[in-house]
DNA sequence: GTGAAAGCGCTAACAA
DNA sequence: TTGTTAGCGCTTTCAC
């Protein structure tokens, strides 16, 4: 049903590489013809065929996104900026969904690679070795991990995670726990060793809990582990997870942050919607999104050769940067004092919460060579 | 870099026919080639170019899911299940974000259309007229609308919105407010009129106010005109707006349920992580993305036709169904009863949620004949 | 069971 | 400025 470059070139009686001309380079076809050929073209629906066009140029102008779970909220803002950064530059994001499968993860990868120019893997659960396998087939921007070769935007989880366990040491606590994400996320890797150490030097234990499945039914599901390991505070893998634990203490009777303080990390919106709202290291994510097409898109002429050749392997590339962007620990209301030490009562209102670092995201770029 | 079919089948030492025949039909070809040419395929990384083959066979296997908002958490579920549906069949699913704006709608819908199968119209902010032209070249599925003469899966936010204002009316509600969401949605229309309706015949007073973006921002903002309005108990678009007004209620000093009484829709998540829990009307959002699914695909094999044809329009299908999902009234806290009647203090935790309707989706299906 | 050849819709040299 | 030609990677008749 729809029409072809063939049709439009019959019906306004030039060759269709005219017509393609029309479309794909306006300036050298010649006015009068152009908009007859447009108007040909308006009149019979004509739209090329983009799959067509990129088998010979080599480029879909499209970016494909490979998100572990959608309904994470940490996901889509970064959605957002990435779809508003690539508009920008005339490129579509395709999202696809994982499911935290690392299984589906791979074949997703494989499905898109031809179907767009790059690809972002965002908190990928696959290994390491894969993601090198995949970035010989497409170039790759990886989010949330760091992968050496790989262009990477990563956010200072550790940095975070030794913020909240300080703030969690300055109001007394010396009992603690991680509750760990999922297994394959460096994330959790970084918040681990981050937590640990800062721990172990202001002379607290601290007890790690996991893995766990990163939503609110995993974090519901070890406020017995919480209350029978008899700590005082919790930092969570992210948000939901310190949500679910919330409602989980709830249930058991446990307040928060009277008889148990809890951090999140990513900030999520619904952070600040719950009660208590939630103290947690706010994440840049949308500059995340930004930054990791830009850096897809930097070499943006040499992504793919021109005639006859084949797509450029990541190698090709002359350097590859990482990313590192500051993280933020906000103090709302789901942590305070230990108990039994001083109580206001409840936690104030406040004058709003206190940010420890700089808003904005200042970053940290380290540039790196690879060989060729 | 990629491997090409021809690189295979110089590897193996056959003719590149006899590649493509072990991957599309496996059968046909002698099973000691077939190892062979598995062997050198693997070896040399090969992966079919779907786009290529899209070209010839008109089959991407590829579904688009193009979205209003996937920062509204009511979609997410939708995703997961279409995508889960689409799995099944061996497809993918592209999704794509508008960001509730009816030009970025129309224009990713055409960027899509030439490298899926068919396309996904979740909640369209654009005309009908624009939904039937792009029907025009791709074969669609509309999800949260009703357009004559295509394929469209429904929630009964009607039926939903009338039980939900009965429900308040049964407390003793005769101030009644609708928060209308965007402009340009059916769902916003089904509402207002069923409403409407039924705050009328219960002898209510019924004041619309909006239209308003759907977000929780949305909600927040009409916290003053609903105190000013005077009236006892709102029904909002959605769930996301409920809780901000309850937010901005709050903020104000007045207390859901026990100034006002509030209602959302859609029945998200987070509708039971605030307080108080939301009372609201339940969507059957995953079942929407299955079905939508499955009518797509009903007619798989006609989607397009063999060989030199062309896609097969919609017109060509001979049935056009259209499906309506039951939606539920969940009662939770945050609607009471009107203020200085009774009075036990607050609404108890109590037995749980009552469900007004059969859980599950009894879904009401409605055929239709089309035009050829 | 396999090879040869045509062609999907389009772009990119090269001529004219 | 326009037409001609070749070919992107693949599938699919049709012979053999």
């Amino acid at each position: 049903m729809p029409a072809t470059i063939r049709d439009v070139a019959r019906a306004s009686g030039v060759h269709i590489s005219t017509v393609s001309r029309t479309f794909s380079a306006p300036h050298l076809v010649n006015p009068e013809t152009r908009v007859r050929v447009l108007a040909c073209a308006e009149e019979l629906g004509y739209r090329p065929n983009r799959a067509a066009r990129a088998l010979i140029t080599g480029r879909t102008h499209n970016i494909g996104l490979i998100i572990a779970d959608i309904a994470n909220p940490f996901f889509p803002p970064l959605i957002k900026a990435a779809e508003g950064q690539a508009r920008h530059r005339d490129y579509h994001v395709f999202v696809a969904d994982t499911n935290e499968d690392p299984a589906a993860e791979e074949e997703l990868v494989h499905a898109l690679a031809k179907q767009v120019d790059g690809v972002l893997l965002c908190s990928p659960r696959m290994s390491n070795a894969l993601i090198e396998q995949v970035s010989r087939e497409v170039p790759v921007v990886v989010i949330n991990r760091q992968v050496t070769g790989l262009p990477c935007v990563m956010m200072d989880v550790g940095q975070g995670a030794r913020a909240a366990i300080e703030h969690l040491l300055g109001l007394g606590h010396r009992q603690l726990a991680l509750l760990g994400g999922p297994r394959g996320s460096w994330t959790n890797q970084q918040m681990r060793r981050a937590a640990g150490a800062a721990a172990r030097s202001g002379g607290a234990e601290l007890t790690v809990l996991g893995p766990n499945p990163p939503t609110e039914t995993g974090g519901s599901a070890l406020a017995t582990q919480v209350r029978d390991s008899g700590v005082t505070a919790v930092l969570a893998y992210n948000d939901l997870m310190a949500i679910g634990l919330i409602e989980g203490l709830d249930h058991l009777g446990i307040r928060v942050p009277q008889d148990v303080s809890v951090v999140g990390v990513d900030d999520i919106a619904l952070s600040r919607l719950t009660r208590p709202k939630l103290t947690t290291v706010a994440t840049p994510t949308a500059a995340a999104g930004r930054t990791a097409v830009d850096m897809l898109l930097q070499h943006d002429s040499e992504l793919r050769p021109r005639g006859g050749g084949r797509a450029a392997a990541v190698g090709d590339r002359r350097t590859t940067a990482q990313v590192m962007l500051q993280t933020e620990l906000v103090i709302r209301d789901s942590t305070g004092p230990l108990p039994g030490r001083s109580r206001p009562g409840s936690v104030p209102d406040g004058p709003g919460p206190h940010r420890l670092a700089d808003p904005g995201s200042p970053t940290v770029t380290t540039g790196g060579v690879v060989a060729s």
